[in-house]
DNA sequence: ATAAGAAAAGACTGGTCTGTCTAGTTATCC
DNA sequence: GGATAACTAGACAGACCAGTCTTTTCTTAT
């Protein structure tokens, strides 16, 4: 775990480089030369630059959704958890190498053939809007599924604006916007004290 | 006005080429073989694909805002105009050429340096931003500055992440979703009838 | 010490990219 | 008809692309 291995530098390096100047403007040579190895070692670790995007995009959500957890369950029950992600959000927006959402930004530079890229993005975003709902679940007492699923995904779709439009504007308000509109979402349910 | 120019040929072949495919996946060759003509006469209507990228987001844009005024002023006052975006975007989401929002979708391309791209969309955005709140302002009655602007920009960040993600998930669950929650912003206000 | 494996360095393939330039063709207007 | 402008076709430059391969160097384990 954390270990310093090839295998992390690459991941490590075309992830800042993906992640800041696009998957498609970055070039094989600029992740070797910031990983400081040869081309043959990248491809022995990884056979193709599509699976270092993939192995990309995977540590940005896992991380990210490992954050949210530990924001969650740090914070009392509760309104709290239910808006935690906007406070990681928020965090992560005051970081230096904030350039919205990793998923998002890929998304945009597909073209419809590259599916298995578009099939990981998928993935990741129903697994945020899963965990979303087990929140809402713990959260909100007395709920229906269909409330429960107008609730998560209500959040989802305010967290989800509010990180990019946020980069776009290079500006927080997105942030707090979207903060300040979701207890909209259960101002008539049932949450937990 | 709707003449057949070489110029609409070119913005229109990019147009659909960029936003099916993306900016950086699209060559220039390709646009002109889709426009039929030659490349020096393309170099002799743009001078370069930055401004060919400018023209496609404008054209977008400047449609797309005009569709919408013309739906909200199709609709009875009050919650029908406040909402008359997301039918837009419903109807949006039926072509069968539908790709998300062409301004985000080029933003997510942008490395840092490409400044003159990012300041259009920001512009495109702010001006979408401004005539929700016109709407909003048209709309409900007695309300200050600060409360036009939580709902407009309410609706705002809800259209922008009903357009991604039903792009993203190909279901337009997130345009209903968010049609859905969009009256919770405005539910204590006095809506014009 | 030696054998085996891992990695470095970078040449190379075959292709793409944007943008320029030259030539030849067509259309238009006086 | 002759001049002017707009267009076509495509060669070309110079750079970059992903990915393969060879050769040399270094590390490590027995």
């Amino acid at each position: 775990m954390g270990e310093i291995t090839i295998h992390n530098k690459i991941i490590t390096s075309a992830s800042n480089l993906f992640y800041a100047n696009g998957y498609n403007s970055t070039g094989i040579n600029e992740i070797i030369s910031k990983s400081g190895i040869a081309k043959a070692t990248l491809y022995s670790h990884f056979k193709s630059k599509e699976d270092i995007c993939m192995a990309y995009l995977k540590q940005r959500h896992d991380s990210f959704l490992e954050s949210l957890k530990s924001y969650v369950s740090k914070r009392k029950k509760g309104r709290n958890q239910l808006l935690a992600i906007f406070d990681l959000l928020r965090d992560m927006y005051r970081e230096e190498d904030f350039h919205g959402c990793w998923g998002l930004k890929t998304l945009g530079e597909l073209s419809p053939k590259q599916k298995k890229i578009l099939g990981v993005i998928q993935k990741q975003k129903k697994e945020l809007l899963l965990y979303l709902g087990e929140v809402v679940g713990d959260n909100i007492t007395n709920i229906s599924k269909a409330e429960t699923e107008k609730i998560s995904g209500g959040i989802y779709l305010l967290y989800d604006s509010a990180i990019t439009e946020s980069h776009l504007f290079k500006n927080d308000w997105p942030i707090y916007t979207a903060r300040s509109i979701a207890p909209l979402l259960f101002a008539n349910s049932e949450v937990v004290q």
